[in-house]
RNA sequence: GGCGCAUUCGUCUAGUGGUUAGGACGCAAGGUUCUCAACCUUGAAACAGGGGUUCAAUUCCCCUAUGCGCUACCA
């Protein structure tokens, strides 16, 4: 049975890179009738923090990937890949490094490693450490004298490590190119391959699939499990998400967009938001493209992956394009075409957010809310929209668009006396529903020599407070004789 | 610097040794309409460049360019 894993380390939000990655493995698992497993990579002390776990694990669970075991969490298996690590310094497969260590000043450790290899150029020797070759005995004398010391893999300085990659196919590299990596820190704190390797070994899992930018590594840990003796498993690396232009996509460049939680907060569908990630970097082959969980899970392969990375689409100076434009169009078709009983939990909880929920709608009026509902959701493109858009369904503390305002009634001054002059008919409606306004709206503008146009989207205005929205005849039936007369004879939009 | 990976419309992508290079989003035009969406019709829009191989290359090979990744006692 295959066994996959979504090993985030908490240092952060969840990235929507990493959500694509907990997706693919999460379609990988399911598919093929596997186990989908979380682990969290929680060894950087400094930088994990319980906030970030919580908050990936809400991530998870939003976009709907329960884990099917127990959460692991690696810091508890320290032990282990120390265990590890001293094995295979007893096997002579490793040795004692008694290299000082030196200050790693995060920030510029990429700048560094320019500057050595600049400096080595060419003539590079991977294999120039001087405690490589020390004699055991002395090794061992200086470690029980208490003397620091990392240890490191002995890379063979001949040959390569191949590995088929499912995505990318036959990846090899020579030993030269890789250096003798350190296992196990001075300070006895277990580095990342080698925890890795571990853990992956403990858990069981048979398909290592994660983001391309441990391809070159991995040859690194394949090192590490021939060491231990152990076979690995199969690998799968996946394209990387980038930002226009090609760009790296980062929290510090390009903000909220790269979390995951930003989607949720601005009123995404959890399986619309899913939907669109699954199509950057996999493809279905087929022209379908909403397809929901199960959907995603029936058509998932491997071999639909792309070996290109996908660039989020997005304009950060343009509020309308504040993420990609095919995003807020799948979140919008979900909006107006999943079922009614789907949608109607979130909107209540954007309503209620927002404070504009009553309990009515749970029960009495019921019939009312899905009718409002399957209205106005026609034109939405978020949840959010619910709550501002159609805040006038819900309240009667809403605000005037004034740009709806100048267009609509401020261009046509006597509507400030024919809109009242609408509600006085509208009020003596022997039957208040769609046909017989409908039929009112006719007359009155037939009496006053206008188009229906104009009553009807001046009444938008003063009724919605907004210069777009459904059919106001429908709008007039939805809200009621009551509201409707009422702010028709308002003069708050006149004032403002 | 070294090593690795990638390159089809603006973006996500399909695809093939011979295709009118297909779809989606977005964009433009038209229809519909009380507004705006939706919907329908139509349109503009791509094989990074240069060499090969071949009767034929977008597809196979090489080079260049560009982008990304890795190269740490970070993960």
């Amino acid at each position: 049975m295959n066994r996959v894993r979504f090993a985030p380390s908490p240092t952060g939000y969840l990235h929507i890179g990493s959500a694509r990655t907990a997706l693919f493995n999460y379609l990988f698992a399911r598919s093929t009738k596997g186990k989908f497993l979380v682990r969290v990579e929680d060894t950087d002390k400094d930088r994990s923090t319980e906030e970030s776990t919580r908050s990936i694990l809400d991530g998870l669970k939003w976009l709907g990937f329960e884990p099917d075991e127990e959460i692991i969490f690696q810091s508890g298996n320290a032990g282990q890949h120390r265990a590890a690590a001293l094995r295979l310094l007893e096997e002579g497969k490793a040795y004692r490094d008694f290299t000082p260590k030196g200050d790693v000043s995060d920030s510029d450790v990429k700048a560094r490693i320019a500057e050595r290899a600049r400096e080595q150029g060419a003539e590079k020797d991977l294999r120039d450490n001087p405690y490589r070759d020390l004699d055991r005995s002395e090794s061992d004398r200086r470690a029980d004298a208490g003397e620091p010391f990392a240890v490191r893999l002995r890379v063979s300085e001949e040959g390569n490590t191949a590995f088929e990659d499912s995505v990318y196919g036959l990846q090899e590299r020579d030993h030269s190119e890789i250096e003798d990596l350190v296992l196990l820190r001075s300070d006895g704190h277990p580095l990342y391959n080698l925890a890795v390797v571990c853990d992956d070994l403990e858990m069981g899992i048979t398909h290592v699939i994660r983001g391309q930018d441990h391809l070159t590594n991995t040859h690194k840990q394949i090192l590490i499990y021939k060491a231990l003796g152990e076979e690995p498993p199969q690998f799968a690396h996946l394209p990387l998400i980038l930002a226009p232009g090609g760009k790296k996509l980062s929290k510090r460049h390009h903000g909220e967009i790269v979390s995951l939680t930003t989607y949720r907060d601005k009123g995404f569908v959890a399986g619309a938001f899913r939907n669109f990630l699954a199509l950057l970097g996999w493809s279905p082959k087929s022209e379908q493209e909403i397809m929901d969980l199960a959907a995603l899970v029936d058509t998932f392969s491997l071999e639909g992956i792309n070996r290109s990375n996908a660039v989020f689409n997005f304009d950060a100076n343009n509020p309308r394009r504040w993420t990609d434009d095919k995003a807020l169009w799948m979140n919008a078709e979900y909006i107006r075409t999943m079922p009614l009983d789907k949608l109607i939990p979130l909107v209540r909880e954007e309503l209620r957010g927002e404070k504009l929920w009553r309990e009515e709608y749970d029960d009495e009026e019921k019939g009312w809310f899905e009718a409002v509902i399957t209205v106005i959701r026609e034109r939405y493109f978020t949840l959010k929209d619910f709550s501002e858009q159609g805040r006038a369904f819900f309240s009667e503390d809403f605000d005037h668009d004034p740009a709806a305002v100048k267009k609509h009634l401020a261009k046509k001054p006597e509507l400030e006396q024919w809109l009242p002059e609408f509600a006085d008919r509208l009020e003596s409606l022997e039957d208040f529903s769609h046909d017989p306004i409908y039929e009112a709206a006719n007359k009155f503008c037939e009496d006053k020599e206008i188009k229906l146009g104009v009553l009807l989207n001046g009444a938008r205005v003063v009724v919605t407070g907004q210069a777009v929205g459904p059919s106001m005849i429908t709008a007039f039936e939805l809200l009621g004789r009551d509201r409707s007369v009422m702010r028709l004879r308002s003069k708050i939009a006149w004032n403002e």
